[in-house]
DNA sequence: CAATAAATGAGAATAAGTCTCATTTATAAC
DNA sequence: GTTATAAATGAGACTTATTCTCATTTATTG
């Protein structure tokens, strides 16, 4: 509870109810949510209207990565700056989406990589973002 | 135009106008291609929904990827078998969205890293996607 | 504790994608 | 080439996700 209105606060975003509960909830999970199941969360607590502009907010601010899962919806991620670099493993069979660290070493390469790249088409890279799709083979019950 | 034919006979799908069209568009521009341009550029030749079906059809024979570009539109590409493996670059300021091969030795280790995320998760991976998010500094006029 | 600007809620509006069903077209058999 | 049959299509209705509007509420600053 506090933790969110230090977020706020830290990024000089007005301090309210419908932003603390977003980022309460999306704190809580801590893991990819879909922004539909996020409303469903919030049903009854914040409008809808209300977190398409709070999640909109937190976007501008740098703390929320947006993406979409397998069946294309879209799904939402609180990325504070003490959270590690991470990509995502999606299950094909159950819907889960995973956070997964790279090694080191491989980080490493893709930089370089990324500085070949950059180069070779005048680009300046940014970000990056590593998506892996498949099926966990016994990590939950939906999946066979 | 005999291509189009070529790739729906080769995969069992029935060679239609608007297959073969759809198709062509793909063909034609063989580079990522958001669904709302393609929907333009096929006005009055291919009705919205068959656009749609068709798209769905050629996913179904695993001949098109789709992906989403930074302003979260679905975005569509033609991927044959003869293409080689390559990954995506997007441009913040004009929106393109550049292939882009990455050498073959990082293909490599990301394999290997893959290879290791599989046994710690348990998963098997099918697919990888990696994307590039910067700026073009001369590429292009709408870029500054 | 005002005053003011910013944020919110409710629901209307828009846009992307899907569905339905009557009509058309492709394919296969003759 | 005809014809029969299943599959594909077009048109537009429908659904769902997201954005917009505007009157009301709330946070912040002095």
């Amino acid at each position: 509870m506090q933790d969110s209105k230090k977020i706020l606060s830290d990024n000089n975003v007005s301090i309210t109810n419908p932003r603390i509960l977003v980022l309460e909830a999306l704190l809580d999970n801590k893991s990819p949510i879909t922004v539909d199941e996020l409303l469903t969360k919030l049903e009854n607590q914040v409008a809808k209207s209300t977190l398409y502009r709070v999640l909109s907010d937190l976007k501008k601010i740098n703390i929320l990565q947006e993406f979409t899962n397998l069946e294309n919806q879209s799904v939402v991620e609180l990325l504070l700056d003490t959270d590690s670099h991470h990509h995502h493993l999606f299950c094909s069979d159950c819907g889960e989406i995973i956070d997964v660290e790279m090694a080191n070493e491989f980080e490493e390469k893709l930089s370089n990589e990324i500085k070949r790249i950059e180069k070779k088409f005048n680009f300046i890279i940014e970000d990056h973002r590593l998506e892996l799709f498949g099926k966990c083979t016994d990590l939950c019950e939906n999946c066979s």
